[in-house]
RNA sequence: GCGCCUGUGGUGAAGGGGUUAUCACCUGAGGUUUCCAACCUCAUGUCCUGGGUUCAAAUCCCAGCGGGCGCACCA
């Protein structure tokens, strides 16, 4: 092929069709943001589609949608701002920048909590060195934010707000109302798809690393005493894995979801499915196989509170990439978030097979003899009396009540009960399986796979392979020429097409047959329809595939019927 | 955020102080043409932005913005 490394050919043909742009260029664009052209935004929305029908066939997957500006206590809670809040800081004498909370924390135990100050002052006291050159010479610390921060409301008493760094926080919001849409009953998931916002320090690597980019997340909610059933004996095919390299296992294998979970390589059930869900939907929007593969994280890249963590990354121009981040959240969030705001309708009931029979004793207060006696006090003395300990309630005398007051009691005041206590179940916090894709990340690799360059007549020629699901526009409709009623015919014909459900075809009538088939095939449109002077006589139309430019005549209702059904590949047996 | 490299139509490149900035492809209009980037005519430009040096800056200098790579960072 020509100069230059393919991914710059890639690049220059998706800016110069419209797939992807920087944004902003007429006044000097800005790092991290992309703009989807016309051809960009309809690959984006089908495969977010794609995405939603992919997790809604479980059956028990609804989605929801949440809002991007999230307040800051949630965002407290899920730890997203202290996490996000690091302070960097730089070395005098070398230039590098490091966190400043890893320098010290080998003589400060809270290390992360530290205010900007406090570090500067701990750094100098202690002449911390630099890793890097040795020296001790430091620049001030300062807090980098990697949350877009914004304020509710116009004036003062703004409240303090973050547009979302994930979507998943609006999912664990709406948990009661999933929980009541699902009768009660885990497990279910929601899904999400939308912007997520990360001012990232260095924007790098083209749509892999953005500000704003797109995400769809899954939140499974399971019980964790009795997590879901999944036949995984079917799934027999083989798929590069990358265990955790802290643990008993080869660092990498080829092996199948179902042997991974029964050698304990994957560590939960659910996660096998999900890792294996989200393989199928890798695949069937058309990456390649080959340059897919699954790691999981070692135990010090993991979260604190996960069990299990595995990315999926693609590999294209860019090397191995992150795609989609799977994990055992556990209870972490929702427990957070029960912790953090007090609530208590993040939980699920648990029944018992059968109820379990408590029988204790309890100490009853009798009602009628203390009211009379304490009146206005009566209530604490009989909650202060509810919670003594029965093993000592016959030694009482006196009885400090919450308020301080000290009150006698005598044995009238109360009995001892033999009670019998039936308990069905129990609340618990439900643990949370997520997968988290990076949709920017994976349209980048399905441009990159897609993507062929080949000769055609001595030329350099390129075709994005695009299959059904994913291509920008299903057919292209061409008349050979816009003479003796071709033209009308195609415009006829494009409405009809477009008329027809989930289909989306255009007209291209500019320059020669040859060159609109070309254009055709760089944008990935898989069927190019010709009215030529056949056509005039008879109703019918050439079809031509776009991967090997075979082509076939069919009558125009002929055409219309398996564009519609997406059957079009059929005629060609 | 640091260091090195870099920025010229839509895309890719040439031009390194001096007329009207060059080329290929692409795109658009018209012509021609009976199925795979044909041909002819025409059109399309903030030389990234802002300062500075100079009689004169796309060209040299400084800063900003954008891009690439490395370092650092990446819940």
């Amino acid at each position: 092929m020509s100069e230059g490394h393919r991914l710059e050919r890639l690049t220059s043909i998706l800016r110069r069709r419209g797939v992807i742009l920087p944004s902003f260029e007429i006044y000097g664009g800005v790092s991290g943001l992309i703009d989807y052209g016309p051809v960009g935004a309809r690959i984006k929305r089908k495969v977010i589609n794609s995405w939603i029908n992919h997790w809604m066939e479980m059956g028990n997957v609804v989605e929801v949608d949440s809002p991007t500006i999230t307040p800051e206590s949630v965002l407290i809670a899920s730890g997203h701002v202290g996490e996000f809040n690091d302070l960097m800081i730089e070395c005098l004498s070398c230039n590098n920048a490091f966190r400043a909370d890893h320098l010290i924390e080998h003589i400060h135990e809270n290390s992360e909590s530290i205010m900007a100050p406090d570090m500067d002052k701990i750094i100098n006291d202690n002449s911390i060195n630099c890793p890097n050159c040795n020296e001790s010479q430091w620049n001030e610390s300062k807090p980098m934010n990697l949350m877009f921060k914004t304020g509710i409301g116009a004036m003062k008493d703004q409240r303090t707000a973050y547009m979302r760094p994930e979507t998943a926080q609006g999912m664990f919001m709406l948990f009661p109302s999933l929980y009541r849409h699902f009768r009660q009953k885990l497990p279910f998931g929601a899904i999400q798809t939308g912007k997520g916002y990360r001012n990232e320090i260095s924007p790098r690597q083209g749509m892999i690393r953005l500000r704003e980019f797109n995400m769809a997340e899954l939140e499974y909610f399971i019980d964790p005493k009795n997590p879901p059933k999944n036949d995984l004996s079917k799934y027999v095919e083989k798929i590069c894995m990358i265990p955790d390299p802290d643990s008993d296992f080869d660092t990498k294998c080829e092996i199948s979801f179902s042997d991974a979970l029964e050698k304990g390589i994957i560590r939960h059930p659910t996660v096998a499915l999900i890792l294996y869900e989200t393989w199928n939907f890798l695949i069937n929007l058309g990456l390649n196989a080959n340059k897919i593969r699954f790691r999981q994280h070692s135990s010090t890249e993991m979260a604190h509170y996960a069990t299990d963590c595995w990315d999926c990354e693609i590999h294209g121009e860019y090397g191995w990439i992150e795609c989609v981040g799977i994990a055992n959240r556990t209870c972490h969030d929702l427990q957070s978030h029960e912790n953090y705001s007090g609530t208590n309708s993040l939980r699920a009931w648990r029944a018992f097979d059968e109820p379990q029979i408590e029988n204790k004793k309890i100490i009853s207060p009798k009602t009628s003899v203390i009211g009379p006696i304490f009146k206005g006090q009566a209530r604490l003395v009989i909650n202060a009396l509810k919670e003594y300990d029965i093993g000592e309630i016959n030694q009482l005398e006196t009885l400090e009540l919450s308020n301080g007051d000290k009150v006698e009691i005598t044995k009238d005041m109360f009995e001892i009960k033999q009670i019998e206590n039936s308990i069905s179940g129990e609340w618990f916090i439900p643990h949370i399986i997520e997968p988290a894709f990076g949709i920017d990340r994976i349209i980048w690799h399905l441009l990159d796979h897609s993507y062929e360059e080949t000769q055609k007549e001595g030329e350099n020629y390129s075709v994005l392979k695009l299959n059904d699901l994913v291509c920008p526009i299903d057919a292209i409709i061409l008349p050979l020429f816009e003479k003796d009623g071709m033209g009308e015919i195609a415009s006829e014909l494009t409405k009809s097409c477009n008329h027809l459900n989930g289909i989306k075809v255009e007209m291209d009538t500019s320059k020669s047959i040859g060159r609109r088939y070309a254009r055709a095939d760089e944008i990935g449109i898989p069927w190019a329809i010709t009215v030529d002077h056949t056509s005039l006589e008879d109703d019918t139309v050439t079809i031509r595939r776009r991967d090997d430019q075979v082509q076939i005549r069919v009558g125009i209702d002929e055409l219309l019927i398996n564009l519609r059904d997406k059957t079009i590949e059929k005629l060609y047996k």
